[in-house]
DNA sequence: GCCCCCCAAATGACCGGACAACCACCCGCC
DNA sequence: GGCGGGTGGTTGTCCGGTCATTTGGGGGGC
C-alpha cells in the first residue's frame, strides 16, 4: 500500500513565505475533501512538507484565526465542519444565530436589476453613473419578517448573482458559488431609528416598534465591493457583547428574546 | 545613563502563560501613558522581561490581532491609542469620544439613596431584599441631554459614593479613587426602543426619535457589582465597527454625525 | 462487563539561534 | 537645498531543540 501522502513540495525560493504557501495547500485540501475525517498533526506535517515546526504552526494559528480549524492541547486539530464562518460582522452573525437556533429562514426577492446610485456608488468608489446590480429583498425566519435589505454591488464582480435564487440561501454563499467573491474586511455602523410608516408596513411592525438600521460596507482585499442597508425590526435584534481586560470587545447578536 | 525602565518580573510558577502575563502588564502600561512616543522594541522586551523573543512575539500577537498595536517590518511597532478604552465597553467609549472632540461634560444627579430592586439584585447576585446603591442621573454634552443613567451597585463596595459629586467625573472614574474598585470585565446589550413620553421629555428628544437602551452588567473579577441601564439618545450616539479576517471585531462609538 | 488507572500522542509553552527584508535616518555629494 | 546611497536597527521568516499539560483510549483488575 502507497503511503496515503507523499512527501509535498513548497517552493522555497519564492518570495511567498513558506507557512503561507503551506496554509494555501491545506485550505485547498479541506476544500477538496482531503481528511474527512483526521486533519494532519502538527509533526505529521512537519514530514511531509519538510518545514519546521514553528512554520507549521505558523499556518495552523493563521487558519485557526480564520475560524477553519480549532485545536487544544491533547487532541489533534478539528476541521471546522462546513462553511467557513469567520467574522463577517454583525448582520452575518445575525442570521447564523437565527439558523443555530432552528429558525428557518427565506427571503423574498422584491428586486433584484441594475441601477445607479449616487450614495452607493461614492462608498464603492465608483463613478455616479455606473450601473450597479441591486438588490433588495425582505428576510423571514419562521414566516415572520425579521428584515428589509438593500445591497448595491459592483457589476462586474455581481452580475452572476442576478440570475440566482436567494429564496433559500444567504447573499454571501452564493455570491462564492457562483463568482468566488469572499469578503474578508468591512465596515458597518448601527443605529438606532423609528421606523417610517411604510417600514413599518413591510416589516409587520407594531406602532411604539423601533429599529436598527445597518449601513455596511464589505471589502474585498481592500476594495470595496458592497454596500447594504438594512433595517432590522428591534424587537428580533439586539447586541450582545462581552468585554474583559486583556481581550477583545466580542460582539454576539442575539435573536427575539 | 541608567536605562529608563528596569527589569519586569514575570511569576514563572503562575499557570498563566508567560506571554499573557506579558501582554497583559503591557496593556496597563500602555493604558497608564507609558510609551508615549515610542512602544518598546522586541529585543528591548526580551532584555527588560527575561524572556525569549518566541515569547514576546507571543505576546504582540495578540495585541496586534485585538488592534492595540500595529507593527511591520522595519519600523518599530507603534501603539494604538484608544482601542483600551473600547474594550471596557461601549458606553465607555462614548463618553471619551464625546471628550477627546472636545465637548463638555457634565451630569445632573436626579436621585442617590438606597433602596432594593429585584432584578438589579438578580443580576448582581444577590437577595431581592438587599438594599442597593442606586444612582440616577442626566448625563448632558454641551449642556444638551445626552442620555439617562440609572445605576444599581453593590452596597458594600459603593458607600463612599453616595457622598460624592458626579458633576464633572464619571462613575468609574469616582468609584477607582473612592474605593479602589475597578471594573476588569463585563457584559452589555444594546437594543433600539422608542422612547416613553416621560423619557423623550427628560431627553429634550423630537418625535420620531429612536434611542439606544444599553443595559449593562460590570464585574469586578468574576463578581458582578453594578448593573446599569442606560437610555442614549439615538441621533448622539451609534455604533461603528470594522471587522476584518483575523482580526477581532473593532467597535467604535461615534457621537453625533 | 464495568471501572479506573496509566500511558502514548498531541498541542501549548518555552528556550536557543540565524538570516532576510525592509524602513528611517544620516551623511556626503552635487 | 535636494537627492542618492549607505548603514544601523527592527520585524518577519525560518531552523533547531525541551518540557508541561491535556486528551483519549487501551489494558488490567474486579
Amino acid at each position: 500500500m502507497t503511503p496515503r501522502t507523499g512527501p509535498r513540495e513548497l517552493d522555497r525560493r519564492s518570495t511567498v513565505p513558506l507557512w503561507s504557501q503551506l496554509r494555501d495547500d491545506l485550505m485547498l485540501r479541506l476544500e477538496g475533501g482531503e481528511f474527512p475525517d483526521r486533519f494532519p498533526g502538527e509533526m505529521e506535517l512537519v514530514e511531509v512538507y519538510r518545514v519546521s515546526r514553528h512554520t507549521v504552526r505558523e499556518a495552523l494559528r493563521r487558519m485557526r484565526q480564520d475560524g477553519l480549524i480549532e485545536s487544544s492541547r491533547g487532541r489533534s486539530s478539528v476541521a471546522h465542519p462546513g462553511v467557513i464562518s469567520q467574522q463577517l460582522g454583525a448582520m452575518y452573525s445575525l442570521y447564523q444565530e437565527l439558523e443555530a437556533r432552528g429558525i428557518e429562514q427565506r427571503s423574498e426577492l422584491i428586486v433584484a436589476d441594475r441601477r445607479t446610485d449616487a450614495e452607493a456608488a461614492e462608498r464603492l468608489g465608483l463613478s455616479a453613473r455606473t450601473k450597479l446590480v441591486y438588490l433588495e429583498r425582505l428576510r423571514l425566519g419562521d414566516d415572520e419578517p425579521i428584515a428589509w435589505d438593500r445591497a448595491w454591488l459592483e457589476p462586474k464582480l455581481a452580475a452572476p448573482l442576478l440570475k440566482l435564487d436567494f429564496t433559500h440561501t444567504g447573499l454571501y454563499d452564493e455570491w462564492q458559488r457562483s463568482a468566488g467573491v469572499r469578503l474578508n474586511g468591512g465596515h458597518e455602523r448601527i443605529s438606532a431609528v423609528v421606523p417610517t410608516k411604510d417600514q413599518r408596513t413591510l416589516l409587520k411592525m407594531k406602532r411604539d416598534e423601533a429599529a436598527m438600521l445597518v449601513e455596511r460596507t464589505g471589502r474585498l482585499g481592500d476594495r470595496p465591493v458592497e454596500f447594504r442597508i438594512t433595517l432590522v425590526r428591534g424587537s428580533r435584534f439586539s447586541f450582545s457583547a462581552e468585554w474583559e481586560s486583556g481581550r477583545s470587545y466580542q460582539v454576539d447578536v442575539a435573536g427575539a428574546s
